[in-house]
DNA sequence: TTGTAGGCGTTATCAG
DNA sequence: CTGATAACGCCTACAA
């Protein structure tokens, strides 16, 4: 099967390759006419340009690329549907690119913008801790999204929307006291973790302080390494042998969604009742902590609003109307089934 | 900031292009030295190679594209991950690209195909009913993962990996008729659905008919057209509605783990029980299945092996052992709390 | 409105 | 082992 180029094409229509370039690009200096006779011939003849010397050529393109990190969250796929249609609203073109765990985001971001031409970028999940260097490297403008940062990075390096993760663990956890919960497990990260999983537990652990409780170490139970991060399968299993330490407890917070449920079916299985035994909590606010039984209690993340102030920002730092911005959201305390009052 | 290439390397090294690229690209015709020398200078001035022009440039690169279709699907995170790690076992890169609902996932295929050099493509859900021409267009190997085919296209032209939902979704339906139900409500596809809808449509009514059942045109209910298919939410909406039309019924056949999820939730809310009250069924066997309370009785689609089976098929197609093939793998019938016997 | 020719950054060829 | 140089397929001055 013979590569057909557009040379190709501009024989077939007995014209100049510059005129069927036009024609595939909507150039104006162009007679209608020719410009049917060529596009007739193209599809016909099944011709497609080849995106890379395209890329090659042009100077530059009106392509956004979203990086994300860890697929697995299910909320990206709100965000991505977001983060598409307001940047095709801006007449821009979209571009998806997953990034694998233990790759570093920033090195395809540049090789990404060397060989489309990007004109902004936007970084979803992981945790960055990288060097002003590095993020200097890339000479488009890029936004965090929903993304955990190191604290020893300049915030002027950098732009960002998210939510406090700090603030809002604190008040999903303040809430579980005003309710009389004094024992409240909680499964969290481990310890190294430096992200958002931190300063959840922060949060949790200021809570606490505040209402004068104790903090138990021995309440704390971390996300097991050889089982996928805040999965369900995760909070399944630690709660599992937090039942089995006999530790005493009246509330359970995890700190995702997807590790409550875990949680709440290890719970059932045990022939617990939640949240007549136990009260569970999580944190996300996805879809399933309203439909799973009982609806689990959790702070929602305004997801949706999110994604447009990302792009919001994006577009500002494109158009230089600003060199960086911060922005946080309030989550919203979904109150449900899955706690009671102890009071 | 100043664009750095290959040949800005070659002078701050001393040496000729050729030599940057065979370093680059781990060419064995060169000098040890020289290469450590030229790597030592590509890093410190962070020299990343274009990849357009590579493309451009490289008559074919060692890359798989894996192209899905409808990323909302949860089990297609568990196929990624497979597949990714099959190509690069095989030392083939692995490339992933989203294609939108109302895109011709065949047309991004054809651009991907020039644009990368694809030595193969595997199509990942969504529906094909493209015609032998079209298929043609594509010169690489392909294979067809999970994918609804239309009746009317030749198996010679394709290669396919997947469940037979008409065959499974029967056996689920048979195993509910078994338990002595005979008012089986379904949440199903539209009618105009031609893909697994239909054909998980069509088990229902077989198995019903070859018990003796009489089809009820009255317990057959549609996804909404104007909520996402195969959701949570989409199960919760129709399944109200069922329950307001007062229509009689012992079991509720979701043709999806989501929906029936979503049909539990409605049930609940309603005050009934899942399974005294109702018996419910899912069908592809999702984690959430078993996690959500009552776990959810299902056929579970054995995702691993389809999309390790997808790769070994896309190879022997790459290496020219055969010119096409199919293969279908039997579902797992899981029972669980949600369904309850009549007898 | 149209065509010619040069170059985008790499890699492959082929001669040193 | 190394280095010019010609493609790769397209876009875009510039000239016609």
């Amino acid at each position: 099967m013979e590569r057909i180029t557009i040379i190709d094409i501009a024989k077939m229509c007995g014209v100049g390759v510059t005129t069927v370039s036009r024609a595939i690009n909507n150039h104006p200096d162009i007679n209608e006419e020719t410009k049917m006779m060529i596009m007739k011939v193209i599809k016909e003849n099944h011709y497609i340009p080849n995106n890379s010397a395209r890329n090659l050529k042009r100077a530059a393109s009106k392509t956004i690329a979203v990086l994300i990190k860890g697929i697995t969250n299910p909320f990206f796929n709100t965000m991505i549907k977001v983060f598409e249609e307001e940047i095709k609203r801006k007449k821009y073109s979209f571009f998806l690119q997953r990034v694998d765990e233990n790759q570093d985001e920033i090195d395809v971001a540049i090789e990404l913008e060397k060989e489309k031409r990007l004109k902004g970028i936007v970084f979803l999940g992981g945790y960055f801790s990288h060097s002003k260097e590095k993020l200097t490297q890339l000479t488009v403008p890029f936004v965090l999204s929903t993304i955990g940062m190191a604290e020893d990075v300049e915030p002027n390096d950098y732009s960002s929307v998210s939510v406090d993760d700090f603030k809002e663990s604190y008040k999903l956890v303040d809430y579980l006291c005003s309710l009389g919960h004094t024992k409240i497990a909680t499964i969290t990260a481990n310890l190294e973790d430096v992200s958002i999983g931190k300063l959840r537990f922060e949060g949790y652990k200021k809570a606490l302080a505040d209402h004068g409780v104790d903090y138990n170490a021995d309440l704390v139970w971390h996300m097991k390494e050889d089982i996928e991060s805040y999965t369900m399968e995760n909070g399944y299993v630690v709660t599992k042998e937090l039942l089995a330490s006999k530790e005493e407890f009246t509330a359970l917070y995890a700190i995702s969604d997807s590790l409550a449920i875990g949680a709440c079916k290890a719970l059932l299985e045990a022939g617990k009742r939640v949240p007549e035994d136990y009260s569970v909590a999580g944190f996300d606010g996805l879809d399933i902590s309203f439909y799973y039984n009982p609806s689990i209690t959790t702070m929602k993340q305004p997801v949706g609003e999110i994604a447009q102030e990302t792009i919001k920002i994006l577009f500002d730092l494109i158009n230089k109307k600003i060199t960086h911005a911060h922005k946080t959201f309030p989550a919203e305390l979904m109150v449900r089934e899955s706690t009671r009052s102890l009071l």
